[in-house]
DNA sequence: GTCTATAGTGGGATAGAC
DNA sequence: GTCTATCCCACTATAGAC
């Protein structure tokens, strides 16, 4: 009962903001594709959502805020594929190495957008940061997929380091995506092959720390990972 | 024969390329202090500078080329300091450990400026990116710099992963670096905490590559990091 | 080759009227 | 919610002084 019943979009003003909003967003997504985000500006994005800039800049305090959804909506979706990509894999490298390719696939796209949104996330205040308190949502919604990717899997290994996996392998990732916005092999094959190599290298190293004289590092390396936890 | 002698600055042209430029650096660098780097504006650089704007875009192409000898001029500092800290010790650890606290050392006046530094550094095609082609005369230094920690240390290991080593740690400074801009704990005593826990943890990997079952995995470390090499 | 003065472009962001 | 007008800044252009 809160809400009128938004039926025509325009006449009403509840569905009025939704459709302007859209609209920013989709002339958005476009520009970016035509020219990137240093050359998308936002008086054009204004221009052909049909809007004024002011307006624009009433739905969206910055350009930042205005691509950020871009971001939010590869994450989303890379969750999904992700869970697809892991059907039926059950050892670590491989559960890691599908996802990490599911990330490839779904990011391909958005490569040359997403070399421009690391440099405004590398910040140190940026809300864009993953590191950010305005993206803790986001940061726990990674960090359930990697457990989900680590629960699927056989490994034995310490449970004091196993607890810490997932924050392990979120770190990892954002490591290869900062890899990945430099690489300029066609279809970033360098990072394909960075990750053939090195998923092998993670599932025996975890493999190892099963070994007696192993556990002491394996704890050590899970407090580690533990104390840098935003 | 080939230059008229550089006598009195002011005078003779010779030296008056230099005076100017040291004056348009001196300005920005008290500017940098007092307002940070987006704060700085050129104009106000080449007013405090006694220069015309037009003067100071004449020896500095762009604002991130004139706050980039700021950083330079850090890591050779750091690479003097870094020697000196190193001395006595023998153990990888302790070496590695007394390098990157010297950098903390040599960093922390330059905290807030080395934030904005880093968001323009991680741009893909940036020049100041540490894996840019501009910047290979430094990457090397620091490769050599490192080079030198690993050589005068005592550490047993595979010699595939040893001669990767310097490559490793070079990057695992960038990846403190990241993990420092961030710090807002008093002193950044939080990344000193993480050098002290994780040198040790290097140190006792390394170690362990020494150990026949370990072999195979540590020259499958270093084939990757060798294929990341810029 | 070094430097000034001035005018201008274009783009992110904001103020305040409606 | 929407607009118009405006600010500020990085950066460019130019024409000429020394």
């Amino acid at each position: 009962m809160a809400t009128e019943m938004p039926s025509a979009a325009t006449k009403n003003p509840q569905g009025r903001r939704e459709t302007t909003r859209a609209a920013i967003v989709a002339a958005a997504e476009e520009l970016l594709r035509e020219r990137g985000y240093d050359g998308m500006t936002m008086r054009e994005v204004a221009q052909r959502a049909g809007v004024s800039l002011g307006n624009a800049y009433y739905y969206f305090s910055s350009k930042e805020d205005l691509v950020h959804g871009f971001y939010e909506r590869l994450q989303r979706d890379h969750a999904r594929a992700a869970e697809e990509a892991c059907l039926g894999l059950t050892t670590l490298h491989e559960r890691v190495r599908a996802v990490l390719h599911a990330w490839l696939d779904e990011a391909a796209p958005l490569h040359d957008f997403l070399g421009s949104y690391v440099s405004l996330a590398a910040a140190p205040h940026s809300p864009l940061s993953p590191f950010s308190p305005q993206s803790t949502p986001a940061r726990e919604a990674a960090l359930a997929m990697w457990t989900q990717v680590v629960d699927g899997a056989s490994a034995r290994t310490s449970t004091r380091l196993r607890a810490e996996l997932p924050r392990l392998l979120w770190l990892s990732h954002l490591a290869i995506v900062m890899f990945w916005v430099s690489d300029t092999t066609p279809g970033q094959q360098r990072t394909r092959d960075l990750v053939d190599k090195s998923t092998p290298i993670i599932g025996r190293l975890v493999r190892l720390t099963s070994l007696p004289g192993m556990a002491r590092a394996a704890d050590d390396l899970a407090t580690l990972v533990q104390s840098i936890a935003p």
